[in-house]
DNA sequence: ATTAGCACTCGATACGATAGAGTGCTAACA
DNA sequence: TGTTAGCACTCTATCGTATCGAGTGCTAAT
């Protein structure tokens, strides 16, 4: 797919104005702002090839041109040159999270407040999931006589805890044996291999505990399973309102309604892979997101992917600036949480 | 402030005409609708007077009239029947509460779902606030060698985690006495008192452990109190810009904005008292808010007041509905919650 | 291959006319 | 004295028309 070198900066000439106005681009503002040597009607000719080509459209008649999903895939594969993240903006992401120490959740929840307010667009964010973690270490409370708290920490640190309530007493020193009992078998499990977990075989060893495992067990799996419908956080999404593409109410009450469906959030984020991917407009599996572009990418704790985050916003984006800066975030996060939970 | 019975009516037919509406009405409507022994001329004087006295107003000289905020407030006050939460809406809070088993923050999450759904507008919650609760119990559990869980349950059963790190190493048993100093020292206090702790006497009793305990109680100090920004649960934010009053794209960018300003919805929560409270547009100190309205009221945890719920709708907005929506979801919730730490 | 010139298209904006909803006032009526 | 019918008046919303201007495609000249 070789366009010559004129008809590649026209192009690019087309989407960088078309990012920064929204408006139609036309043959004398490129002639005038990017190509000065060249005449409106030369660049009129290379347009008509260009649209022919299926890298820009025309929204009607006498219009200028705007970038069609195609073009922006070209421009993002072959044109743009990666603009690398300004040291300032750098240093912001690295001192920010210097700040914030703390919690994993206040972490992350932080990184989605920051790529927001960089980019200008929306962010959304999952928080670390279980699912792709195994269990390290459990520790049962006493509360009182038959309120037992369930302490659970995976092997990414991430802490969760349940109020267990069981139908009789329990002894300090039972819960004791209980809990020894319990890291045997359960520590290095994948959160997953728990569903089907052998409780007959469990029952076996209980020591006379029977009843209360019984009945500790199921609970404590329920919670492991049901929490982790994972936590997404969303920053920034009154930003996209600010776009003239979301002046007509009603599509800025679709993108509305879309941001409060967390299973669709949740679904799209699922699909990131590890390293920075970009899906333009219709490229999107997702009808709702079909005029929107997305940029996603995943997380670690020591090595192990373990959430993702991604920044939503119109086709006309910034590519550029919002791919280095999802870049820059993803690798800080993931180093402060390593280095929250390791040292 | 006696108006006669057919101002009252007529002041009522408007309310709940413009409730559904949205449109300005007209003396004919009211007169066809409402009170139909009454000529539209007749309704006309009257309507004059209801303006004299500032309880509707009119948007322009060949409009019809619509509520002023004094007027929705002689509504609120003396006019509204209090329409019962009917069964089926009853029935429906209850039954979803029940099949909420779990996390408080769950069922907190549950509740603004639920309330923005049966109400149709938005609705925000603070999950339990940490500040209002003191501490029942205290445990730490050994990761490794210098790396401690903290994990703190309060009188609400509200549990909090923190992870610490020490400079250096400690024993399993040393660990446990630590912990049951603690306990000796801190169980029972308020979260708020903890900050001005006196930690000089703690060091007194650390028995050779002066340094651990130096290192894991600021930090632990840290958590409860940092964590204590409250969480605030938003839903249904995208009901409101179905109605006609944010079909402005300015208006609804203003919502927005607001709605994703924590630190003010925190505020507005915090002003909620016990039994349910109601705002009226200009009422509202906070200026966003100026031609809303607002609900508010609070839930508990075994009568201790712990956190609060409300509901953002247009002044015209079905009052009588929505309170007792609130109410009749604060209670729910209160009791489910009791239930969940108690028994 | 590039460029100047020109006719043409089509959306955006402004303007004027019109229709309709609703009022306030006056006068008649019970 | 309270109620009602009638009527003139006001103001918005809407629709059609005219106009402007940006931008194109095509042709012919360089």
């Amino acid at each position: 797919m070789d366009l010559g070198n004129r008809k590649r900066l026209i192009l690019q000439a087309i989407i960088e104005d078309y990012v920064n106005t929204a408006e139609p681009v036309g043959s004398r503002t490129i002639s005038k702002k990017y190509l000065t040597g060249t005449s409106p009607a030369t660049i009129r000719n290379e347009m008509a090839d260009l649209e022919d080509m299926g890298f820009i459209e025309q929204p009607h008649t006498s219009a200028g041109r705007i970038p069609s999903d195609k073009g922006y895939r070209l421009y993002v594969d072959n044109i743009m040159r990666q603009k690398l993240v300004n040291d300032t903006q750098r240093d912001m992401i690295k001192k920010e999270f210097l700040d914030t120490l703390g919690e994993i959740d206040r972490l992350v929840k932080h990184a989605s407040k920051l790529l927001s307010q960089m980019t200008q667009y929306t962010s959304i964010v999952t928080a670390p999931q279980l699912r792709r973690t195994s269990i390290k270490q459990l520790q049962l409370i006493r509360i009182d006589n038959a309120t037992v708290l369930a302490v659970i920490i995976t092997d990414a640190g991430i802490v969760k805890n349940s109020v267990l309530r069981l139908m009789q007493d329990v002894s300090p020193d039972a819960l004791i044996r209980i809990t020894n009992m319990l890291n045997d078998r359960l520590a290095g499990l994948g959160i997953e291999d728990i569903e089907d977990f052998d409780l007959e075989y469990m029952l076996k060893n209980a020591l006379g505990h029977e009843e209360i495992v019984e009945q500790v067990l199921p609970e404590l799996i329920q919670t492991l399973v049901y929490s982790d419908t994972a936590e997404i956080y969303r920053d920034g999404v009154s930003n996209l309102l600010n776009l003239p593409e979301y002046s007509d109410i009603k599509k800025a009450r679709n993108f509305l309604n879309t941001m409060e469906e967390k299973d669709l959030l949740f679904k799209v984020l699922n699909e990131a892979r590890g390293d920075v991917s970009v899906s333009i407009g219709s490229e999107n599996k997702i009808d709702q997101f079909k005029d929107c572009s997305l940029i996603t990418a995943t997380y670690k704790i020591n090595g192990k992917t373990i959430g993702s985050v991604g920044i939503i916003g119109p086709t006309r984006m910034e590519y550029s600036k919002a791919i280095s800066i999802v870049e820059c975030m993803t690798s800080n996060l993931s180093e402060m949480l390593t280095r929250i939970i390791k040292r």
